[in-house]
This record gives structure tokens, C-alpha cells and sequence, in this order.
DNA sequence: CACGCCCTCACTATTTCTGGGGAGTTTAAA
DNA sequence: TTTAAACTCCCCAGAAATAGTGAGGGCGTG
């Protein structure tokens, strides 16, 4: 039985969200380094996080609100594939006190985070840290990346599942004229410009672009795109 | 050697985004199935695909915006993980008359896709068709999704890497004001409501609204917000 | 066949946003 | 240290969006 199938099966036997903490603790264990975390943001500003720092990193992480000082988030936010801490841009005054501050708290030297995007804007990051050289870390992350890829995208599979309801509660029914007038409005079109695309008078057009607002939910035409583009219902 | 190593092989061996196609061409010949496609689009409506379908359906299903009806885009666009075309939701007439047309354009009876997200709302698609039946499929799926998953995520990541100045080269940076500022016209805020909240005057809002707009190229400030979001600057 | 939903058009008054200006202080990077 | 960028405030005129209401034809489901 490989390492990989052994971590999936970890997995899938949780049945709820509070036991992905758990998981956390067996891949450490498992994989014998300092800690493994798991947290995400989605479209409407939720966040959840699990993970074995400990209480007082996490406190102070939110207390000086790092996640926009943090060059792991902001780095894995532009990229696509996984990272080796070192990589990351660490030149700038803020980043350096930060990871001083991060290795005080016992952290670890090392770092590796897998990116992983959802629907809706969805966006976790998986992040294993450990203290070990530069070359056994690259060893063990060459040995472990294409396991902990899967082990990532299985583990916000699983996520997502059990906030099921708060992703697909509200997802209301657009028609498609309402789709068109959304989706014009996104790409910048003014309601003038919209309406002559659509072959309509303006007039027409506010009825669809006022029904898509109530549909959502919206206070006003932004608010209405912005939450047809997060929920997925318009592609600009 | 797995076919997991040959595939990614055959991947990094690649150095032109032409040369993706001749990849997809020896997956569907490694895997003995109809066809094998992968095609993103970006946050700008930029589109790139590379793959076996015939130019002929390729150009019907442009020329008739199938990508506004096909049920694989409309559902992988939903969801996190990796769908068999048979789980999907074909109730609708227009779903099922674009099926029939997918058939007899050769697409295939059966198919497997995963969706791929990457930084600044870019987003994917891998798919596998072939023509079986359900079962075999079932097991073809069952034994080479983990592979394939792997495959799409390089796939996806040599395509990002050949396509990194479009995608980094129109992705300006926004100001902690500037976000803030756009973030809380996403969530619905007025200007006024906006800038109360972020202890500002309406008119220095103002100041940080123009200034994303012409950062960002939007014609106004719903434009702005919608590609903020899509450009994955901000968040709900 | 009725019911609901979609598509289309119209009017009015009020509120909000846009697109130009200019100008001073503070903060961070080179 | 210098320099660039970010942050803050202000004016004005015109354009656009919003919140109501109303009304008629079409299409598909039960």
C-alpha cells in the first residue's frame, strides 16, 4: 500500500469538517514533519482553516492580519503550481520580520504550499512545514509532490463537500436575457451600448438587468455582476 | 515505466504551445480513446484550445456559442473535481439537441472532464471521449483518473507558463485602498456607504476608484469590479 | 386552458456615478 | 536620501442608474 493511497483513505473517512483537523495531524505523523495546514477564502469572504500551528501563531497571524503580508499567500494567489518557500519573494522589509517572526513561533525553516482553486472563487492553500536543510527539504518535496497534489485536491474535495450547502444554497436561475445583460455589463458595456448589442431598448434592458438584481440578491448593478461572476453564473 | 511518467514526459518535452496539440494527439493514441481536448478560457474572454476534435465541429461549436449551452462547461464551472458527462444534468432541450450534434460530429458517447483553475480566474477544461459503453468507461475512468488528474494540472501548467505574458503582463497591481475600495463596491456598497465604512471621504473614494479603473482598463466601475474578480485581485 | 415565466416597451422623479481638474502629507523602495 | 507611489481632500457639470408602476404577447407545464 503506497503512502498516497494510505493518505486518501485518511480522507474519505472523515464525515466532518472538524475531523480534517485530525487528518492534519495523521499526515504530520505520517510524514514526519513539523506541521501540515489546510485554510481557504471563498467568493463571499468566508474562511475556514485546519491545521496543526499552533493556537498562538494563529491568533496573532489574524490579529496583525498577515494574510495580506503573508508572501506564501500572495505568492500562491498569482501562481499556479506548487511552492518551495524559497522561492517565494522575501525581499521586502514586511516579509522578512514576518518569517521571523513565523520561525519564533515555531513553524519551521522549511515550507511547502500547493495552491488549489474551486468554483466560485474558492482558493486554499495546503502547506506542509518542516526544519530540515535546504537539500533534504528539495528531496523530500521532489519525492512527495505528485502524493501531496492529490492529497491536496482530495482534501479540498472533501472540504468543499461538507460545505455543500453554503456554496449551492443560493444559487438562483437567471434567463437567458438576464445572462446577456449580466455578462455585457461585466465585459464594461453601458446600459446604452448593451441594450443596442442585444438588439433591445434600453428601456427593455433595465426590466433584465433589475430582475437579475432581485434574482441575486444585489443592492445594485455591481454587487449583481460581481455575484453572478462568483457564483459562476456569467464567464466575461 | 508508469504511464503517468510517459505522459508527463511527453509534456515536458514541449516548448511552443503548438506543440501541446501533438501532446494531446499522444495521449489520445497512448490511452486508445477518440479524443483528448484541453481549452482554457481567461478572465478577459481570451480563448485558447488545442486538441483531436475535428475543425469542423470546433468551429460549429464557436460559431453557434456553444459554450453558453454545453452542459460539460456549464457543470465543470460548478464543481471542484473531475466529472463523467454521464453525472451531468442533460434535461434540457437545448442540452440534449447539442449532444445529438456533439455524436454525429464524432465527439463520442461517452466523457470525462477536469476542470483546472488557475491564478487570475483562468480556467480550463481536460477532456477524455471516447465511444463504449457505460461500464467500460466507468473503469477506465476509475483506473486513470489520479493520472489524469496529474496530466491536466501539467498540461495546464506548460500552458500557463507558454502563455505567462498575456496572463502576467495584464495583471496590474491594485493599491491596499485601491482593493479595499473595489472589494466593498463587489460586496455592494455604495460609493457613499463605501467610503464611510473605510473612514474616507466619498471624494477620496473616488480618487481609488478612478485610479483601479485606469489600472485595470475598465470603461466604469461595474467593468472594474467584475475584472478585479475575474483577475482573482480581490475577493467577496 | 390557465398559470407562471420570459420577452418587449413606456413614463417620471430622484439618487448616484463619471470625468475632468488641482494640491498637500505620508510611506516605502531604490 | 531621493524619488515614486500611495493616501487624503475638494469642486462642478453632465451622464447614468434606481425605484416605482403599468401593459401586452409568447411559450411551455400541469
Amino acid at each position: 500500500m503506497t503512502k498516497l493511497e494510505d493518505m486518501q483513505d485518511l480522507l474519505t473517512q472523515a464525515t466532518a469538517l472538524e475531523e480534517l483537523q485530525r487528518v492534519t495531524e495523521n499526515l504530520r505523523d505520517y510524514y514526519g514533519v513539523n506541521h501540515v495546514v489546510y485554510h481557504w477564502v471563498n467568493s463571499v469572504g468566508e474562511r475556514f482553516g485546519c491545521g496543526t500551528y499552533t493556537t498562538e501563531w494563529v491568533d496573532r497571524y489574524v490579529e496583525k492580519d498577515y494574510l495580506h503580508i503573508d508572501p506564501v499567500i500572495i505568492g500562491c494567489f498569482q501562481r499556479f503550481d506548487p511552492v518551495n518557500w524559497k522561492q517565494l519573494d522575501w525581499s521586502s522589509k514586511a516579509a522578512r520580520s514576518f518569517l521571523k517572526e513565523a520561525s519564533d513561533y515555531g513553524v519551521g525553516s522549511q515550507g511547502f504550499t500547493i495552491p488549489v482553486r474551486g468554483p466560485n472563487g474558492q482558493f486554499a492553500l495546503f502547506t506542509m512545514t518542516n526544519t530540515c536543510s535546504d537539500e533534504e527539504w528539495a528531496e523530500f518535496i521532489e519525492t512527495n509532490q505528485r502524493d501531496l497534489l492529490l492529497v491536496a485536491h482530495t482534501f479540498n474535495k472533501k472540504a468543499l463537500a461538507f460545505e455543500e450547502g453554503v456554496f449551492n444554497a443560493s444559487t438562483p436561475q437567471l434567463s437567458p436575457r438576464e445572462l446577456s445583460a449580466m455578462t455585457l455589463l461585466a465585459k464594461g458595456r453601458s446600459r446604452a451600448q448593451a441594450a443596442d448589442e442585444m438588439s433591445i431598448s434600453e428601456h427593455t434592458l433595465r426590466v433584465y438587468i433589475e430582475a437579475a438584481r432581485h434574482k441575486l440578491g444585489a443592492m445594485n448593478t455591481t454587487h449583481a455582476v460581481a455575484r453572478a461572476l462568483a457564483m459562476g453564473l456569467i464567464v466575461m
